[in-house]
RNA sequence: GGGCGAUUAGCUCAGUUGGUUAGAGCACUAGCUCGACAAGCUAGGGGUCACUGGUUCGAGUCCAGUAUCGCCCA
């Protein structure tokens, strides 16, 4: 056994018991399996690139679950995955085309576009899956599923059918963030605001018949001049005088609260308000008016006449207090059509100028047409001046703009009116928003359910479409069609396939097609559409009477939110579903919660009728050094791979755990390795931008990950810096502590033989440690059960290192040398070293492994009471179960005391010089019990602390020249004639004394208290009282010292 | 603007229902290679618990307010 290296080699161990797990098929769950199922579903990856540090700690956390309920004897499926991220990878793939290749995806075309992109997929879903081995993860492998294979495909279509069916999908207009450079919509989390320099332009609208007295012209002011042209009002607010006093009212309000330094600004702002009752708000009242007679404006540039509506969105105390209205390109301008819509005026409608390039359409006077948004701007402005609706030097303020721009091209995004598909959200909102308040699912921690209902409540209508090639193409096969004499074709049409499929006449679909048509009598224009289930529907057929389907695809979270029950095998009743869903818990991150946990809650309980999981756990979010999100687009990011291979995974996952708590994100500063001299650099925002960096240890330079795509040929020579963290010591140094106790025992437990072990047999020590093990045992289980994983690292590392080594190790070197006791310490060695492997096995698996194996060929049968042979595997293992008549708290107290004497002992010894090496006589003065109790630790006083003995008990007197202690009620004496030292041992006396002084000054005060002493209750008081006992009982003894000297 | 959270040692973080003189790791100081471990051992120094009030016999902990930071939503 000695042979076996002072470090733990992390390297060798992974790569080893990885495969042995894999091939014994420990991962691997079947849904006939009589034990209680245990089931997690992955979180996805994006197959975007590769796994960041956020993900090794989700599945990290999602391992430590799987590998403790696994040895808790549950027959625990762990379903593993990845995404495809429709938008996401469709970006990458495309900037790298154009990058690379100089091509745009038209010039590719769809087939090529979508082919290239599973080319991507495969690069990279092989890296994860293999990110992931490295790591540890226990997942199934043979059950991995990706969003986007045909068992997720059959899922999807079939969803979507049965909503279809159920008309809870519906066709409609949405405003959306339009990516013209893209030329796709983007999600609202996929944009990204600046505040950029920019105008406020102020235009006047002439009033069409104003009566006598009346404005003839209206004022508005934009920050985009060319929208003018797809205007469809100009509002006015309802009431405003009211607004203004409602303004006003809240701004005293401020005042009143408000410091000193901002008095002022508040105070102008209200004297301002005031001034505008008076010019502006006489103005604005008589505009009200002439909207409510329906008045109309002459839109500047083109020959449409606008109306002058009333809408809140008119602010009465900002500008002109009227805003120009231009439903199709501004999110606020589009509320104000959709109230009008819903009838609180004439429907202003909406105009939509731009198309899907960004150029403007046909929508827009024949000058304009083809011009790009910002030539258009400019064009706009110099018409107007000529037209003299616009004095540049007077209607131009300076302005600050906040400015969307798409997160995937970085260009400036367009408020963009586009057709889409929908779900109704009403009753599935509610389902998922039921299931959590009647807490069928209970999100961990609790705060979080908050945010999780707020957003359900707003309970607003899913867009599921996107314009991309990458995803699931929606099956809605749609004919468009105009007059009456198409529309009667269109509804025989579907009278016949209808009665083709199922020989009925009911037209709205059969078991495999469903069909609705929208139809405008005004414009005598309508759609038509039909959802297809699958291949069994006759497409043919539908496609032969001219319908083509839809060429969007749908949003990434419709594939997702199926994904525990599609992984299962939904559509298909499988035993695998009846078996593992509900699944148990979902670990996941806190951003995600609406756009992912609150869609799987709904989707689970509308096809299933269940909910998708019991628990979800949310846990923090690393961040860098600066509070920052990590990421490779800042250059802050971690790449798991890079702490693996330095610290090694157990290390990763352990230094993981310990940092999972409940409350906080955790912040990591991180550091570049530097390749030539291994010196750490610390990142900084600086340096985390540049393709190289210079080591300022040894100069040299070194590159990062931005040589390759912003470095000089020079820059991409360079070898290549690891980016990591010291964090992750803490975790290695824990390995490696434990990798020496092991190697230890293995070292001293020759002529090992099981056997059972009576409790008489049983020294103090023996019983402290069993003690303390059972208790370690039970909070351990208890804090994983609950989520609590930095509890149960940190009991775990305290109790092997400063317990299991500092102690009991320590002791036991004394007992192998007495032939006769070593039989019983090597198996209580055995016995604990067992199960502190199998507690630690979740958080560090392979080192585990590696030390189950070893200690199983010294001692293969363990075991107190009864003997156990060990398993084939730690992995398979059971866990351990905290043995209550173990727990003894009077024994933990005992050896405290021994502790404390150890530590007085020690103390004394560096306090006064004494070198390592040199002997020491030490008594203990103590009541008759504590000396029975410490008579049978003595040998350990010399092995730990080279201190002799020369008595115990209650008639103990200290030697001429001594140094004391007090300590838990003992006083320990170092006979330090051969050592001694007046100066020091009088210094380190004062410094004693002057703490003992203002302890029993603190208590005595507190004890002095009237009130303490008569409220507080009996218990407390009692302590007080008899601390002060002991500590001036200390303080007596430091004076008698001090005195001798 | 609304919601959630944070602020404790130089750094990163624990701190249970209010009750020892507030803990850990790293860093720091001094000493130590004795057969598990220098990624270690032994001992030590280091904190006005962000600030201001309040409740209480007693506040890092509870309440109110202020400041700063982070995240989510509009």
């Amino acid at each position: 056994m000695n042979q076996l290296p002072s470090q733990y080699d992390h390297g060798a161990a992974q790569e080893k018991w990885y495969s042995f797990w894999e091939e014994r098929g420990y991962f691997h769950a079947e849904a006939d399996d009589p034990r209680p199922p245990f089931t997690v579903v992955i979180p996805p990856p994006n197959v975007t690139g590769a796994l960041h540090l956020g993900h090794a700690l989700n599945n990290t956390l999602q391992d430590i679950l799987c590998r403790m309920k696994r040895m808790q004897g549950f027959n625990v499926l762990w379903m593993p995955g990845t995404d495809h991220a429709g938008i996401a990878t469709q970006a990458v793939v495309e900037r790298r085309l154009l990058e690379e290749e100089k091509l745009s995806r038209h010039d590719l075309g769809r087939e090529n576009l979508v082919a290239r992109i599973w080319e991507w997929k495969e690069q990279y879903e092989k890296r994860i899956l293999g990110q992931l081995r490295k790591l540890g993860a226990s997942c199934d492998w043979e059950r991995t599923r990706f969003t986007l294979d045909d068992q997720c495909a059959r899922a999807v279509r079939e969803t979507f059918f049965k909503l279809f069916a159920d008309g809870k999908i519906y066709r409609g207009k949405r405003l959306v963030n339009w990516d013209t450079f893209l030329q796709t919509a983007v999600s609202d989390d996929e944009v990204f605001h600046e505040i950029k320099k920019g105008h406020f332009w102020h235009f006047s609208y002439p009033v069409i018949d104003a009566l006598p007295g009346e404005p003839t012209h209206v004022r508005i002011a934009t920050t985009r001049p060319e929208t003018m042209l797809g205007d469809t009002a100009v509002a006015v607010h309802p009431d405003p005088a009211a607004q203004l006093g409602k303004v006003e009212a809240e701004l005293k309000g401020k005042l009143a609260a408000a410091a000193d330094k901002d008095r002022s600004e508040i105070e102008s702002q209200i004297v301002a308000l005031a001034d505008r009752r008076k010019t502006t708000l006489p103005r604005l009242i008589q505009l009200r008016t002439m909207a409510a007679r329906g008045v109309q404006l002459q839109l500047p540039l083109t020959d449409r006449k606008i109306p002058l509506i009333v809408d809140p969105w008119a602010k009465p105390e900002l500008g002109s207090g009227c805003v120009k209205i231009t439903p199709a390109h501004d999110p606020n301008d589009y509320e104000v059509w959709q109230r009008t819509v819903m009838g609180k005026g004439p429907d202003i409608g909406a105009i939509n100028i731009m198309c899907t390039d960004g150029t403007l359409s046909d929508n827009v006077p024949a000058k304009y047409r083809g011009l790009t948004m910002k030539k258009a701007r400019a064009a706009v402005v110099e018409d107007l001046e000529a037209a003299g609706f616009y004095d540049p030097a007077v209607d131009l303020e300076d302005r600050e703009i906040d400015l969307a721009h798409s997160d995937r091209s970085k260009t400036p995004i367009e408020p963009f009116l586009a057709d889409q598909w929908f779900v109704k959200m009403g009753d599935l909102a509610q389902s998922a928003m039921d299931a959590v308040s009647d807490e069928r699912v209970k999100i961990i921690p609790q705060r979080y359910a908050k945010g999780y209902q707020d957003w359900l409540s707003e309970k607003r209508d899913w867009p599921i479409g996107r314009q991309l090639w990458w995803g699931h193409r929606i099956p809605v096969w749609t004919k468009h069609f105009s007059g009456e004499a198409e529309k009667a074709i269109v509804e025989q049409e579907a009278v016949e396939l209808a009665s083709a499929e199922t020989g009925s006449n009911d037209s709205s679909g059969g078991a495999n097609t469903s069909f609705i048509y929208q139809w405008d009598p005004d414009t005598c224009v309508g759609a038509a559409y039909y959802c297809l289930r699958d291949d069994r529907a006759p497409v043919a057929a539908i496609e032969a009477a001219g319908y083509v389907q839809e060429v969007d695809v749908l949003d990434t979270w419709f594939s997702s939110a199926l994904w525990p029950h599609s992984t299962l095998g939904w559509p298909e009743l499988t035993p695998e579903l009846a078996q593992f869903y509900p699944t148990s818990s979902l670990i996941t991150s806190r951003d995600i919660i609406t756009l992912w946990v609150a869609r799987m809650v709904l989707s689970g309980l509308y096809n299933m009728g269940e909910v998708p999981f019991t628990e979800v756990y949310i846990h923090p979010k690393i961040l860098d050094g600066y509070g920052e999100t990590m990421s490779k687009s800042k250059g802050n990011g971690v790449d798991p791979l890079d702490l693996i291979e330095k610290f090694g995974a157990d290390a990763l996952r352990f230094g993981i755990a310990y940092l999972t708590t409940e409350t906080q994100d955790v912040r990591m500063p991180v550091e570049f390795e530097c390749p030539h001299c291994q010196t750490n650099i610390k990142q900084t925002k600086k340096n985390r931008t540049m393709p190289s960096v210079p080591c300022d240890q040894c100069g040299k330079s070194f590159g990062t990950q931005w040589a390759e795509s912003h470095g000089t040929q020079e820059d991409q020579g360079m070898p290549r810096a690891a980016v990591v963290s010291e964090r992750f010591e803490l975790g290695r140094n824990f390995c490696n502590k434990l990798w020496n106790a092991s190697r230890f025992a293995l070292m001293n437990l020759d002529g090992y033989a099981s056997a059972p072990v009576a409790d008489d047999q049983l020294l103090l020590e023996d019983r402290w440690l069993l003690s303390r093990l059972a208790t370690v045992t039970g909070e351990v289980t208890r804090a994983l059960g609950e989520y609590r994983f930095a509890d149960a690292a940190r009991e775990l590392y305290s109790f092997a290192w400063d317990d299991f080594c500092s102690f009991y190790v320590e002791i036991t070197k004394a007992r192998f040398a007495v032939p006769q006791q070593r039989a019983v310490a090597q198996r209580i060695l055995a016995h604990a070293l067992d199960t502190l492997l199998r507690l630690l096995h979740p958080m560090i698996p392979f080192l585990t492994e590696e030390v189950w194996h070893l200690l199983g060929t010294v001692a293969a049968v363990r075991g107190l009471a009864d003997a156990i042979p060990a398993t084939e595997s730690v992995c398979v293992a059971s866990w351990p179960v905290a043995d209550a008549a173990h727990v003894d708290v009077a024994i933990e107290k005992q050896f405290a005391q021994f502790q404390a004497v150890m530590g007085a002992v020690r103390n004394i010894r560096t306090e006064n010089g004494i070198a390592p090496k040199d002997s020491i006589r030490f008594s203990v003065c103590c009541d008759g019990p504590t000396a029975a109790l410490l008579g049978p630790m003595l040998p350990y006083f010399e092995s730990m602390a080279r201190a002799t003995s020369t008595g115990l008990g209650e008639e103990i007197t200290a030697p001429d020249r001594v140094a004391s202690k007090s300590t838990a009620g003992m006083e320990v004496h170092v006979d330090i004639s051969d050592f001694f030292d007046a100066e020091a041992e009088r210094k380190r006396l004062s410094s004693e004394r002057a703490k003992l002084v203002k302890f029993v000054e603190s208590l005595s005060g507190k004890l002095n208290n009237e009130s303490f002493v008569s409220r507080a209750p009996a218990k407390v008081v009692q302590d007080q009282r008899e601390k002060l006992a002991r500590v001036q009982e200390q303080l007596a003894a430091v004076d008698v010292a001090l005195e001798k000297l």
